[in-house]
DNA sequence: TCGAAAAATGACGGTACGTCAAAAACTACT
DNA sequence: AGTAGTTTTTGACGTACCGTCATTTTTCGA
């Protein structure tokens, strides 16, 4: 017992480090987070916060643990919803766009993960738990595109394999986020709503497939309706929030 | 004359530094590139380098408009290729990831540079450059999305406009380089040739928008050897090479 | 209440940034 | 050539942060 309340004390300070990690990151930027302002903020000790957490790299890749787990989360319950494989898809591209605008400057630590000299010096376990992670992200999308060809929806293509298609949106989401995240004038290239222009990017690649059954506009309106409203109603919401802070 | 020698002896170092600094990168990463080590390895002191460059981060920018100046002269090349409106689209498309394979970490550097903090430090010259060069590459792709609604080869669609597209092949782009450089298995996806498959992705939301010519298999083959043997006969070699060294 | 074990602390050594006064090199004029 | 004035180069310095570890403080059972 004595042991066990010990151990939530620890629990709770770690997640306590963690929680002012990701404050200082979304208030202020990467470059202003440092081991010393964490243990300033929470009024501990460095050597405290070096208990937890044997290098700044490894608080950077546990935030990035704790944002996949979420994304993962969301990308379940996109794979089961109620429609065909298809929109399944889009759900899941969906949902990354919604959570990059629900958090503040997740995609950002994403990318500063996987930069060069973070996985070098982080430890084993996160790196295993990130990668498994990873892994389940992607196998998930590869599923969706292997049962669609098992039930007819999509046609095997000869020179380009799931994986590869896999990649293709993987890329498209990633790459878009990332444009979005660095200060690019977005407006002045004319373009109104990037994560709009992604999801209709996406389209247009399941277009090219001809992976089955086609979207009218209509179908694809209420389609993203479901989305809001019914699937991710509540992150829905967050991000709407969210997006209306930048621009107060 | 006396001032003019002058001058090229300090543009001379100048251009030095950059070298080193993008020696340094190549071969020993970004987290390696300080200063120092380049005052050390040009033999000059430490005062000297920032004689040059105002900030570290001013090092990158100026590295990242090398780069992009290049990058705009194989666009310019693939924009003007002797063939339709979607095959210069795939052309240049097809430089950008033969650029990725050619020079050592660039995608890498400019990943580094769309971060934050970089832009606050950096000179407003070289801010401006940078983004002069970014509206030029951005704006040749849009002037084919363009001409080839005007030629007929493409029609206009109601919901995503030339500038969406445009950041459509962007986003797959970028997306799929930074991918490939952060340290990911692709391999244990499944993906044997990342850069094929974002070309084939890239085909994928072509045919997706119906642009027209559509492709058969052979056509296309034969379009990639042109690009090999006509297009960017050197830079190909460049890239084999290169992409030899790497798995030696 | 006491003493051993566990936890927290912050001084310390190290690295890198960016600055600036002093030293060195260079120029032009006598 | 010698010298005075200007420009360039230098590296020591102040600051900030990383990660370590001996010392101090706290905890907890006897």
């Amino acid at each position: 017992m004595t042991l066990s309340r010990k151990q939530r004390e620890i629990a709770k300070r770690h997640a306590l480090f963690l929680e002012i990690a990701e404050n200082i990151l979304a208030e202020e930027g990467f470059h202003m987070l440092s081991m010393e302002r964490i243990a300033e903020v929470a009024e501990y000790s460095k050597g405290t916060v070096y208990q937890h957490f044997t290098c700044k790299e490894e608080i950077l890749i546990q935030l990035c643990i704790h944002c996949m787990t979420t994304l993962n989360g969301l990308f379940e319950r996109a794979a089961h919803f109620d429609c065909n494989h298809r929109d399944r898809v889009i759900a899941i591209f969906y949902a990354h766009q919604l959570w990059a605008m629900t958090g503040n400057n997740q995609t950002d630590m994403m990318m500063h993960l996987s930069m060069d000299g973070v996985r070098e010096k982080v430890t084993e376990k996160s790196l295993q738990q990130h990668d498994q992670l990873e892994q389940n992200l992607v196998g998930l999308v590869n599923k969706i595109v292997l049962d669609a060809i098992n039930d007819g929806e999509l046609k095997k293509h000869k020179h380009i394999q799931a994986p590869e298609i896999v990649f293709g949106f993987w890329s498209l989401s990633s790459g878009g986020q990332m444009l979005q995240v660095c200060e690019l004038p977005l407006e002045e290239f004319g373009i109104s709503d990037a994560n709009m222009a992604l999801v209709r990017s996406l389209v247009l690649m399941l277009d090219g497939l001809d992976w089955q059954p086609l979207h009218n506009e209509s179908h694809f309106k209420k389609l993203l309706k479901r989305f809001n409203t019914e699937l991710f109603a509540e992150e829905y919401a967050i991000a709407c929030e969210s997006m209306n802070k930048k621009s107060t």
